[in-house]
DNA sequence: AACCGCTCT
DNA sequence: TTGGGAGAGCGGTTA
């Protein structure tokens, strides 16, 4: 018989929602009014991908009923862990319901069923008639067991990877297994975690797959389980009608009473209208493309091409600076055009055009005039752009005379955005492959960059000018990566910089920043994965340097045109969201500060070091020793399992012993500490646990991320994780040096300065947040306490407790200082209670009597939240925002999460805000100064420096200067200042 | 890869 | 009764 003329396609609605859901949780859609569009827009692509690629001819689109289906009665316990449905996913249906109708799709639902069900029979009835070929559309791997020769899984394309149509072949690949009726079998023992179906304990998918390859099924398998030994024996003995209920739960229903109306799933016109409404109330511009919404007309059509003109003469309009006098010359120049003797020189132009921001001004110089600025698909009814689908023009520069002519010309404008490809992802070790250049839309240029170092520095003093031009700015993705590199050809880049990772971080904090998924959300263009060249992590990955040269060029040439792309794209919303000042005048400044941090990297004591090894090793032997005799037996201290099981199980400590929410019994140092008193194994484990945090994290690690070639070490600063707008620190994170206890200080004092001439200076704030605090509410009891250096938290004692200054205790001092810290957190009753182990009802009295005391405090903080819930973000001082999307969410912990943070973003982000600013500021004081001494860390309110002996007075003196008046407050700031042989004693 | 636990501000 | 101050990164175990 003939292939079946009919294509049906099922779909799964809410595994495909689910999936779109989660594929989007770091970079969810929002519409203008804060609606959570991922879910939709991820289901729609998925499901226009299909209709556009699968061409089918028959369609359905299947929901499960939200009333219990037959399988709770099977099994009352069926999905009962199943969290409740993430709100953006609830809201979302509807939706989906509504765009589907407005296809004219069928929607597929019945009580008692779920989807799968419902998906299964109108399959198998569908192939039944001979006339279709069916593809049920699914991520879920339990639709194995209905493929035949007929029903094929169809997977959605998703981040990256390609959609995947699974028949009989593979998913018995897939299983391990012969037939596909064992799928159920396989999920019978396996279970499902998701769905509460509990399978047998102990099986795994590996056992699994061993277990029905000799035994063939479940009920085999329990037959014969007397072949089996151990623990597995007796877990298939024991779980023997749990396994069979379980293969009964994960068997699909093929009996759903549903008909099966070919007409009604045939695929027809959409209506237009109504789907078009929900469209733009869902504000998917491109997608009413894709569904041909859009009436023809309304396309921009493709630009017609510039004949090759003024532009391409304007090159070499003046004579290139170095090129030996070949004739043959680089990019189609003809000697002897007309225009040429008319056209003012780069320099000259750059002056006409230096009020200009981009570099894509109409009237530019063009180094290669074949694409004009605009884009140049349509944009309707195509998938994502890729390289393949855009129109670029990416050269090789390779050649002196090219090289020259490059960057002469590069040196004529007034931006020019580029990237380096180089061998490795650490700046410090790395060397330079190659730079790629772009300065407008659809062109880029790659200069190789030889192995030979001499070679190298040769061609990278080639761009050497045009990088340090202050004229010009420089565009690029990840810039202080770029600026270490070229730091070690000798190449200082100056100028204005527009990093786009930081751009995007201030327009949207908690988002992702990689390009990659830039060029995704905001370019509809899907760029070449670095894995296409050098392959993946591990065995066999390339380096850059051995990639063949034409590859590269497509790759980098790429990266460097994507890169401007974005820069264009986000200046806008910068400026819409009024963060250009923020962005220019601290993040981009800041970039340079952090790259000379990295770059001067701090000395360790490594001999200091190897000793406290040693001792620790010695002494964590002998604590280990001790807590096996009095636990009884040796287990793995490290394993919070085993620990458990042995402090409540065994040695039975705590009746109700608390859980972690995985079931597990927690250890954690609270839980411990209480134990102290009951049992001295407590003690010990908790000193374990110190004596081999600090040995494996610190004294063990450090000396290995020592640079072999400065002996140094060199942390890298990134400025785009942290949602509040501070810095974090990674390999290693030196912001979390241990300082508390006696054994952490002796790792803070191999911190030590370069050399004999050097001391250690720590400069930090004094109680910033709390100062920032006071500032923003205004209120007066802290701001005179602050302005007449009167200690916080005695002063907060003091009024909390009515007693007199003098008459504050420390115990009354140490509770509020925890209150203090409770207040710039946005602290409950219950977390101060915790915190200070008293009882509930004490620690809202102290609350309402701090409010009471401090009312200003009080009615800032409702202020900050009420002030978050209309605009849906909190912001610093200067303007950094965090979104807070769940300020008016209906589910309470969310709600109190984000009103947490409406309280706290902008004081930690006004403190995070002013010591940037200051950081810009010393360095900029040190260089003018031309200081020796070097800023070498940032931990959030504090500066490190290795300071020249000669110039302590003076870096002490300016240091403390800038820090006090970096951003002037109505609270006056403080800081502390120490000097000494190490960072501990500095401090 | 997720979780636990611990280090810092 | 649950869940209940903020922000990070790293090492180890378990699955």
């Amino acid at each position: 018989m003939a292939k079946p003329q009919n294509k049906l396609f099922l779909l799964d609605a809410l595994a495909l929602i689910y999936r779109a859901h989660f594929a989007f949780n770091k970079n969810p859609r929002i519409t203008s009014r804060g609606l959570n569009t991922s879910a939709i827009f991820g289901f729609m692509n998925a499901m226009l991908e299909v209709l556009q690629k699968e061409k089918p001819t028959h369609i359905g689109v299947a929901f499960d009923h939200s009333k219990k289906t037959f399988r709770h009665e099977q099994f009352p316990m069926y999905k009962a862990t199943r969290q409740s449905q993430p709100e953006d996913i609830s809201v979302a249906t509807p939706y989906i319901k509504q765009i589907v109708e407005a296809m004219n799709i069928p929607i597929l639902i019945m009580e008692g069923f779920e989807a799968d069900d419902i998906i299964g029979t109108i399959a198998k009835r569908a192939c039944a008639t001979g006339e279709f070929e069916v593809y049920m559309m699914t991520p879920d791997k339990d639709y194995g067991q209905l493929v035949d020769e007929c029903i094929h899984i169809y997977k959605p394309a998703f981040m990256g990877k390609a959609a995947e149509k699974q028949g009989v072949k593979e998913v018995c690949e897939r299983w391990g297994i012969e037939r596909i009726e064992q799928v159920t079998d396989m999920l019978g023992l396996i279970g499902d975690a998701v769905d509460n179906i509990p399978g047998i304990p102990g099986i795994g998918e590996k056992t699994a797959q061993k277990l029905i390859t000799e035994f063939g099924s479940v009920e085999n398998l329990i037959a014969n389980a007397d072949q089996l030994k151990g623990k597995l024996k007796e877990n298939v003995v024991q779980y023997a009608d749990q396994g069979l209920l379980s293969k009964q739960l994960a068997t699909i229903h093929l009996d759903v009473p549903v008909p099966f109306d070919a007409e009604a799933l045939r695929l027809t016109e959409y209506d237009k209208p109504r789907l078009t409404a929900l469209m733009d109330e869902l504000e998917f511009r491109q997608m009413k493309g894709r569904l041909g919404l859009d009436s023809p007309a309304d396309q921009p059509l493709p630009p017609a091409f510039k004949a090759a003109g003024n532009g391409q003469m304007d090159l070499f309009a003046a004579p290139a600076p170095a090129p030996s006098g070949t004739a043959d010359l680089p990019f189609g120049f003809e000697p002897g055009d007309a225009a040429v003797a008319d056209t003012p020189t780069p320099k000259t132009r750059k002056k006409a055009a230096a009020t200009e921001a981009t570099p894509t001004d109409a009237d530019a110089p063009a180094f290669l005039d074949v694409y004009p600025d605009a884009e140049i698909e349509t944009g309707a009814s195509k998938p994502r752009k890729t390289i393949q689908s855009v129109r670029h023009d990416y050269r090789l520069v390779d050649t002196p005379e090219l090289r020259a002519s490059l960057a002469y010309f590069l040196s004529s404008q007034t931006a020019i955005c580029f990237d380096s490809e180089t061998t490795a992802i650490d700046p410090v070790e790395a060397d330079l492959v190659g730079l790629a250049f772009a300065y407008r839309t659809g062109e880029a240029f790659y200069v190789p960059v030889p192995a030979d170092r001499a070679e190298a520095q040769a061609v990278v003093d080639v761009f050497k000018p045009v990088l340090q031009d202050p004229a010009i700015t420089k565009i690029g993705q990840n810039l202080k990566y770029d600026l270490l590199m070229l730091k070690k050809y000798g190449v200082e880049v100056q100028g204005k910089l527009f990093d786009t990772m930081i751009a995007h971080y201030l327009i949207e904090p908690e988002q992702r920043h990689n390009m990659d998924i830039m060029a995704m959300t905001y370019l509809d263009y899907h760029p070449v994965e670095i894995e296409a060249l050098i392959g993946k992590k591990g065995k066999g990955q390339l380096t850059m340097r051995e990639v063949d040269v034409e590859k590269i060029v497509e790759y980098a040439g790429e990266d460097a045109d994507i890169t401007l792309q974005l820069k264009q794209t986000f200046e806008p919303l910068l400026e819409k969201d009024n963060l250009f000042k923020l962005f220019d005048q601290v993040e981009m400044p800041l970039v340079q500060v952090l790259a000379d941090l990295e770059l001067e990297g701090i000395r360790i004591d490594t001999n200091a070091l190897a000793e406290l090894s040693a001792t620790l090793d010695t002494d964590v032997k002998q604590v280990q020793q001790e807590i096996y005799e009095l636990a009884g037996e040796s287990f793995n201290i490290g394993s919070p399992k085993q620990l458990g099981e042995v402090l409540f199980d065994k040695l039975k400590l705590d009746k109700n012993a608390k859980k972690t929410r995985t079931g597990q019994y927690a250890t954690g140092e609270e839980i411990l500490s209480k134990l102290e008193a009951e049992h001295e194994i407590a003690r010990k484990i908790l000193d374990y646990r110190e004596l081999i945090k600090l040995k494996n994290t610190y004294v063990d690690a450090l000396p290995l991320l020592i640079s072999p070639r400065t002996g140094r070490i060199h942390t890298s600063f990134n400025q785009a994780v942290a949602a509040t707008g501070r810095l974090s620190s990674t390999n290693p994170n030196l912001q979390n040096i241990p300082i508390r206890t006696p054994r952490g200080q002796e790792i803070r004092k191999a911190f030590v300065p370069r050399s004999e001439e050097f001391l250690i200076m720590s400069a930090d704030y004094s109680q910033i947040e709390l100062r920032i605090m006071a500032a923003f509410s205004g209120d007066e009891t802290m701001t005179n306490a602050f302005n007449n250096n009167i200690d916080i938290h005695t002063q907060t004692a003091s009024k909390v407790f009515h007693v007199g200054l003098g008459e504050v205790t420390s115990e009354m001092r140490r509770k509020a200082k925890t209150i203090n810290f409770g207040i710039i957190y946005g602290i409950s009753s219950f977390g101060l209670a915790q915190r200070l182990k008293i009882p509930r009802k004490e620690a809202a009295q102290i609350i309402e009597e701090y409010f009471a005391e401090f009312p200003a405090v009080k009615a800032y903080m409702e202020q900050s939240v009420e002030k978050a819930r209309g605009f849906g973000y909190a912001e610093t001082i200067l303007g950094r925002r965090r979104y807070l999307r769940d300020i008016n969410s209906r589910n309470v912990t969310d709600r109190m999460f984000a009103e947490r943070n409406a309280i706290n973003a902008p004081i930690q982000g006004s403190a995070a805000d002013m010591l940037k600013i200051a950081m810009i500021q010393i360095h900029d004081m040190m260089r003018r100064e031309r200081m020796q001494s070097k800023m070498i860390l940032t931990v959030h309110d504090e500066l490190v420096f290795d300071a020249h002996r000669d110039e302590l007075d003076i870096l002490r003196e300016r240091v403390d200067h800038i820090m006090k008046n970096a951003i002037p407050m109505a609270v006056k700031m403080d800081t502390g200042i120490g000097v000494g042989e190490n960072w501990l004693v500095a401090h």
